[in-house]
DNA sequence: TTGTACCGCTACATTATGTAACAGTTTTCG
DNA sequence: CGAAAACTGTTACATAATGTAGCGGTACAA
């Protein structure tokens, strides 16, 4: 296995049903959010697939499996762009950030409003 | 073709090997410089696929290639941020943001401390 | 002219991913 | 009770990306 990520298309689209979901889907209802129609063995392989991954877990309730994400988007999202400052930034946050005004990907104004905002409500929100 | 990223590993190391040179490479070089041991007509491969991949371009001069990337890692970086972006944070800049500083891949202050750093730089140098 | 240095093309194994069939086991309903 | 339904476990197979080379052709150097 190559990465801890969302990896293909389809595992990425399942990902997102099961992270939208409020608690935990089971592998039929994620066949049904889907939009394209597929055969339920192939959305329960890919749930199995997730879950060696780490990036899903089950419970089980009588003879159903229940998914739920393990992570939240957000922190699949850290630890992805972690390795791409890793692999193309020399493991510099800063490079990283310059690329992305300067590529346009953000905006410097922008990227510097939402730093201090976050940071605000980090120190005000208690380290835990 | 799944992206337009370094992709695998060995493609990864010779981008860095293109990268890293003042101008450009021959694949001779990008060999030598590799810590394993690999056939010319590997390293010949790789940078072809590269170079399909829009990442490295070749010039030639007498009958040897001269490969020389064609963005800087920052973009490539800044193109794959994007990506993850779109997938794992609904397009907002700021919940990837909220998440980095959640996950402690970088400090709230410290992001704060860049961002405007970079504003900064950026107002100051003109719009190009 | 004979290596050598280089390039173009082809090949092949492994892994990731998409997509599914089939078999086995409980429930459930007529 | 017996068959259909609902689920899971296992296995399969095709396509693509990637790692890693082999070979054959050609131009250039000694």
């Amino acid at each position: 296995m190559r990465s801890t990520d969302g990896g293909g298309e389809l595992e990425n689209e399942i990902l997102q049903v099961v992270w939208s979901a409020r608690r935990s889907v089971t592998a039929e209802q994620c066949r049904e959010a889907l939009s394209r129609p597929l055969k339920d063995s192939t959305v329960r392989t890919v749930l199995r697939r997730l879950e060696e991954k780490g990036l899903v877990r089950h419970a089980v309730e009588g003879r159903t499996f229940l998914y739920e994400a393990v992570e939240q988007p957000q922190h699949v999202a850290a630890r992805a762009v972690q390795r791409i400052v890793d692999r193309f930034c020399g493991g510099s946050m800063e490079q990283l950030l310059v690329g992305l005004v300067d590529g346009e990907v953000v905006d410097g104004k922008e990227l510097e409003r939402l730093a201090k905002k976050i940071a605000q409500a980090k120190s005000k929100g208690a380290g835990k």
